[in-house]
DNA sequence: CGTCGAATTGACTATTATCAAACTAAGTGG
DNA sequence: CCACTTAGTTTGATAATAGTCAATTCGACG
């Protein structure tokens, strides 16, 4: 289960973190950057498939992912979910549900991972010397916002295999970021997650990547993906 | 085209606003509402069809809407738009695009339309005083991200005809806030937007509504509805 | 009254889902 | 250590959903 970790107080956090440079403080002012140390006052420790928050919960803190990768899912009435995003070290979770204090989906651990608690109150408390932290914020915000209309778009306008591709090509963007290898990298999510992700079943995912690979803009082997031509899989995701 | 108006200094405007009470202010304490009186300097008058904001123009404030509709919507390489959300009265637009500071999808007036300007550098200067302003930008931006979530949901995991019913209870609830009918109403986007913001075509969307009609569930004429069975239109739209 | 954009409706097609079977990799327990 | 699960994946055959194309119809407006 979920275990929580105490940091000790006055020592410092995000400047001496290695993800600072792709996480909240990125693109701080050095200045800033001490002043933002406190921020972070706890971690959480997470199994795979522990859940991080759930629908429902009072929403008291965001989490920016550390180690690992998260899922967070919505659930409606009947039963049936749908997941809304994967996010992988650096990203930040939790941003819905500020409008009314609490939580409306759930965010679980794709495999064994450790997030960073930003308190809501110590963001207010901590923004009052360091203004910038106000601006990293919406930033953040306006980063999700972003990326969710993005995939609206692939959803609402995009066929089968573009999402597919499109999904690839942004795997491989971030985990760049992240300084691995754009071209070579392990799925953390089943076929059925990426499925659900996209819109599509299973099975059409399972058989676009066999295509992709037969066709040799990939390798793939289980969650093992070598992305082989780019070129294409930029021209089938609409970004041509 | 687009037309610009200045407000008088130091005439008070969110204050005395009837959107007040469902708008950026929405929840605000007596004594921080004056405050942020000065927060709308500017307004703009659209004539429908009107761009508010496009693709690439760098980002300077948010709008938020006073009269009228304004929809948004992403464009890819390929010349595919994707309608990405409609902003009704009291709703904020221009939200994305924070990250690079400049927007990334176009906003365009549905109707004849007037929209409130709120500059960025406003937001810092009046929330040095009026801290609360902070958090409702925090609400209303995490409000667009559970929004665009659900769409999210909708499209990757409801059929068509949940989705539009969905839609059409969705439109309900929002023009209920406003102090319109819930049941009775006038959409404001052809057949073809309502497609493409639920990826669907725009015949399937006008067979759907025939469908409703021929079953009772609603009533309509052109861009008329009358909703007659809400029960119906939930379990339909799985928030049964 | 005629034109034009929007909406409806029908016939047909394409894409993707569903159902089912077989296969793989990685445990688990005798 | 090996048979036996089990969860995840692949692949095929078939079905359902929604898309495409085309013909009207409707309504607003000059």
């Amino acid at each position: 289960m979920a275990k929580r970790i105490r940091m000790k107080p006055d020592s410092p956090q995000c400047s001496t973190c290695m993800m600072a440079q792709v996480c909240l403080p990125a693109g701080l002012p050095e200045r800033e950057m001490t002043q933002i140390d406190q921020l972070v006052k706890e971690r959480v420790r997470l199994k795979k498939g522990d859940s991080l928050y759930q629908q429902g919960e009072s929403l008291e803190a965001l989490y920016s992912v550390r180690l690992g990768s998260v899922k967070t899912q919505l659930t409606d009435l009947s039963g049936q979910s749908q997941i809304t995003g994967f996010y992988l070290p650096g990203e930040v979770v939790g941003l819905d549900g500020m409008l009314e204090g609490q939580h409306n989906s759930n965010a679980l651990a794709m495999e064994d991972s450790e997030v960073c608690v930003i308190r809501l109150d110590d963001i207010d408390e901590i923004s009052r010397y360091a203004p910038s932290l106000q601006h990293q914020i919406r930033r953040i915000m306006s980063k999700e916002i972003s990326r969710s209309h993005h995939v609206l778009m692939a959803l609402g306008s995009l066929r089968s295999e573009a999402r597919v591709a499109a999904f690839l090509l942004n795997l491989s963007q971030r985990l760049a970021i992240l300084g691995y290898s754009s071209t070579d990298f392990v799925m953390r999510m089943s076929r059925e997650e990426i499925g659900n992700y996209l819109g599509l079943t299973l099975e059409t995912v399972s058989r676009l990547f066999s295509r992709f690979a037969r066709e040799g803009l990939i390798h793939i082997n289980q969650r093992e993906v070598k992305l082989l031509d780019l070129d294409a899989l930029k021209q089938l995701s609409g970004q041509a």
